[in-house]
DNA sequence: GGACAATACGGAGACGGTCTCCGCTTAGCA
DNA sequence: TGCTAAGCGGAGACCGTCTCCGTATTGTCC
């Protein structure tokens, strides 16, 4: 699948945008099988207009799937600056990555796709969510506080797996926090070697 | 979502069992999106006999799951009965656990759903997954191999986990495998206290 | 600011999957 | 063999997907 390069009129960029936006929301509500006309309708344009921006439901979900990413990996930054204990920033992060999924349940076959995908938007993605948690993970065992035999795959990967079995809404709230505090419990220096 | 009880007469019964055959089928080759009316279309029947049974998608996957998780719980006893080592048959059970996970990726949502749900079908699921898992584990706890501090409960969520995570096909038997070994791992003795 | 490409829009409609309704068929029983 | 309850199946309404192409808008050049 190749990327969809940016358009470039006002107007097209305008329902570009608004489309990722509408979306968006619509995944988090009804999940992935969202209707694309719906899409269409309540940002205002065509589903002419949305097919051509978004040739398959796949390129739309990639796109709001990317667009959620750049969100966490700016909360990384944000944390790598603001945040001056190692583990409560991992810890932090690795909380906002799980709500993301369980909020996203329909993004999570994107994020499993991450790793064969070539094309520019999952490159991105890949790079984006490698550099938060890399960044937060080495940071925490140069500190001597989190064990030095993980890497920033394993944490990802496990942290999806946490995400996705979790079901979404306060339901799940409890059993989320307690995977996260069993997670961070794996990942201390007092566990393992 | 109430359990549907079992048709009586002989040629309803046929049909019932065939659609679940054929419904199997479709499942692992093409996911739980798999045409409905060619599922029917594929057992033999009209649609209106597929939906008499089943009266929505869910139900007729909740069948399938149902079939499948019998499987999995004939091959724990078979394991429990002829493989002598505790944790070779653990590890046994969990590979082909894995493996259901990630031909009938479908059926996840299934499995995640076991927890909540309360119509007959998903009892017998919860029942029986959580027997052969419980035994399986059990066994090697008393011979003293296996860590004592995690439940069935714990190694079916993040086995779950891991089936979810690795995609089907030759492609990600490599990467399977290795998770089978890091969860062993991380059930032995020598690990953790 | 007018005119002209180039670019983009949008909705009618073909297509395919979902699900229902109801007239017809069959199994099982006496 | 005849009766009746149970079951069958397909026509068709409905809804979401996706395309095609006539129309509209943008940006540019003078």
């Amino acid at each position: 699948m190749p990327p969809i390069a940016r358009p470039q009129r006002a107007d097209a960029r305008r329902n570009y945008d608004r489309l990722i936006a509408v979306a968006s929301e619509a995944v988090a509500e009804r999940g992935a099988d969202a209707s694309l006309d719906d899409i269409a309708k309540r940002a205002g344009v065509g589903p002419g207009t949305l097919y051509r921006h978004f040739p398959t439901r796949q390129h739309l979900l990639d796109a709001v799937f990317h667009e959620r990413i750049v969100l966490l990996r700016d909360e990384a930054a944000r944390l790598v600056e603001g945040e001056p204990d190692p583990v409560a920033a991992l810890e932090a992060w690795l909380r906002a990555f799980i709500e993301h999924l369980r909020r996203y349940r329909g993004l999570s076959d994107a994020l499993k796709a991450i790793y064969d995908k070539d094309d520019e938007l999952m490159i991105g993605a890949h790079d984006m969510l490698r550099w938060s948690v890399g960044t937060l993970l080495t940071r925490a065992q140069k500190a001597g506080v989190a064990r030095t035999d993980i890497d920033g795959s394993d944490l990802l990967r496990i942290g999806h797996g946490a995400g996705m079995v979790v079901e979404p809404g306060p339901a799940g709230d409890e059993r989320a926090e307690r995977l996260i505090r069993l997670l961070m419990d794996g990942v201390g220096t007092t566990t393992k070697a």
